[in-house]
Parts: structure tokens; sequence; C-alpha cells
DNA sequence: TATGAAAGGTTTACCTC
DNA sequence: GAGGTAAACCTTTCATA
């Protein structure tokens, strides 16, 4: 079983793979491992991007590098129905949250937050708290990472196949 | 306040920021952006891995066109004190598992799970609650995302100085 | 930090399969 | 549809100052 595109091959896969180790890897070099062209490799990126298989290509920063040391999530519960769009509204207006989403369970949505310390981070809280129609969080503070924030984090999604599948 | 190095100046700000919106602008690009030679920017960026502020560069691709549509946070309560680094091992084991941290609050750590589908994450969530020491664990599914999970999703981390800052 | 030249990468057009 | 080659153009790297 496979949900990718019937368009999605092997060789699609090892480019994806390269690309997330070092999205500054040039085609030709891709080419040469995998056995391509540089042109065949571009060719493939473009309609990988054209496809939104690749959303982009970014640098990866280590937060606490640039003074982002405290972490947590909170989860929010709100006032009667959460619309999920007000709620989006909302959330967009905060750097500091860097993820949100809905829920199952007890709250209505989940956020993730990055403050620069634990008195920057009850700033941000309290007002979140203030938002209309908030009607309670329970935050829980990262205490430290069991994974590195890799880069590569999410390479195993390219697993030569199905790898983590049920089998 | 900032807590960055002292050496990361303006220019370094921006050129993450070019880097993190897509990492493969051409230092030259980045440069006349910025007013510096695409020698200088290369300097920059050198340094800025060599002290890890930037920590690598990875092309994003978006789960889903991948087949991964289902995705997790899993709190998981141990049996007595959760030895940190014994959880991490286990961890690893699971490509399923895309970010584990310890938190504070009645579990013991919690994880991010991606997998295909739900019969894939029951699958997976079975795997993980016959580890020897695990107790138990409470799964909320994430419904939907409020916000992108674009590339940029860190930008903010990158404001002008100080922003987010309590003021 | 700037310059210039060599090496190498990217892009386009055209060709084959 | 797929990939390959060649040429023009651009970027990167390195030596030099």
């Amino acid at each position: 079983m496979s949900s990718r595109p019937a368009s999605f091959d092997e060789l699609d896969r090892k480019i994806v793979t390269a690309l997330m180790e070092n999205a500054r890897t040039s085609f030709a070099e891709i080419g040469a491992e995998i056995g391509l062209s540089s042109t065949a490799v571009k060719r493939r990126v473009d309609r990988l991007r054209e496809t939104d298989v690749i959303t982009g290509f970014t640098a990866t920063v280590r937060p606490s590098a640039l003074g982002w040391r405290t972490e947590a999530y909170v989860e929010v519960y709100c006032e009667g129905a959460a619309p999920p769009r007000r709620l989006a509204e909302v959330v967009r207006g905060y750097p500091e949250i860097t993820a949100a989403m809905t829920v199952t369970g007890g709250a209505d949505a989940l956020l993730h937050v990055r403050a620069r310390d634990v008195e920057h981070f009850e700033e941000v809280l309290e007002r979140i708290r203030a938002e209309p129609f908030i009607r309670k969080t329970i935050s829980v503070m990262v205490l430290s990472h069991l994974i590195p924030e890799s880069p590569e984090a999410g390479a195993a999604l390219l697993a030569p196949d199905d790898a983590g599948d049920a089998g």
C-alpha cells in the first residue's frame, strides 16, 4: 500500500531524501548519485515542487542559539463551540505560536509556543488567556528533547517504500 | 534584551531569514539584497553553520503527499522513575515518532507520531504500549492545522530584534 | 573586503527514445 | 511521456592584494 502519486518513483524518493539531508545539494551531484543528468534531476525537482510534494527549502536553526529557550504546548479550551476560523485568526497574531491545530479530546486546540524564557512565556500565556472566547488553558512545558530536532527528522517519511507499514 | 551571540548582527539576521525562506537562494542574491559581496555572505554563512546557529538546510515536504495522513500526540506515563536515556533509546526505534520530549505535568513524555492512517497509528500505539516500562498512554489526534506547516514557520524567531518580547 | 579567473552549477533549446 | 547533450549564463571558490 502506498498513497503517493503514481508518478512518485524510486528516483523521486532518492532526490527528495537528498534534498532533505541537504537542500543546497546541486542537481549535478544528486544526478551523479542516482545516475541521472542534472537536467533530469532539475525537471523532477520542478515537478515535485509544482505538485507540492516539496513545499520549500529552508535553513534549520537552533532556536536556543537565537535566544528562544522556552518551549511549551498549550491546550486551549473555548467557550461554547470553537470556530476553527476564528481561532486561526487569533493564533496568527502571535509570533510565539509556531504551530496550532484542532485536536480530539477535551481541548479544542493545541498550540506549540516558543518564548525567550519563562517570564516571556507567562506574558504570552496571559495574552492568550485574555482572548475573548478562550475559557481555559493547560500548559505543558518541554523539559528536554529525546530526539534531536534535526533537519532530517522527517526523513523516515521516505523510507524505501512502505517502511513503518503494519505489514 | 537579546540572548543571541554578540557576533550575531543585523546582517546575520537578514541572511538567516533569507535562507529560512529559501535555502537555495544564492549567496550573490542575498548579498545584493543586504549590500554585501557573495564572498562575504558565504563567510558569514560558514560561521553561522560552525557556531550551530544554522544546523542545516532541508527540503520541506507535505507529509500527506507521501501518504502520511494521520498525526497525533501521545502522552506517555512510565512505571516508576522514567529514565530519559532509556526512553530515548526506545523512541529512536520508531520511524513514526518524529519528535519526543520529556515534559512537565502528569505525563513523563510527549511523542509526536505520524502514521499512514488510523489503522497504522493503532498498530504503532500498540507497539509503544507494549514497551516494558510504559504504564499508560493518552493519545490526542490532530484534526486540522490552524497555521500552515510552512517552511518559514519559524521565521518569527528572527523578528528584527526583540519581537514578541514582553516590552 | 574587493577583484578576477577557474571550476563548476543551472537553465534553455533541441534531440532521441 | 521520459531522459540526454551542448551552449550560454550565472554562481561559487580561491588566490591575491
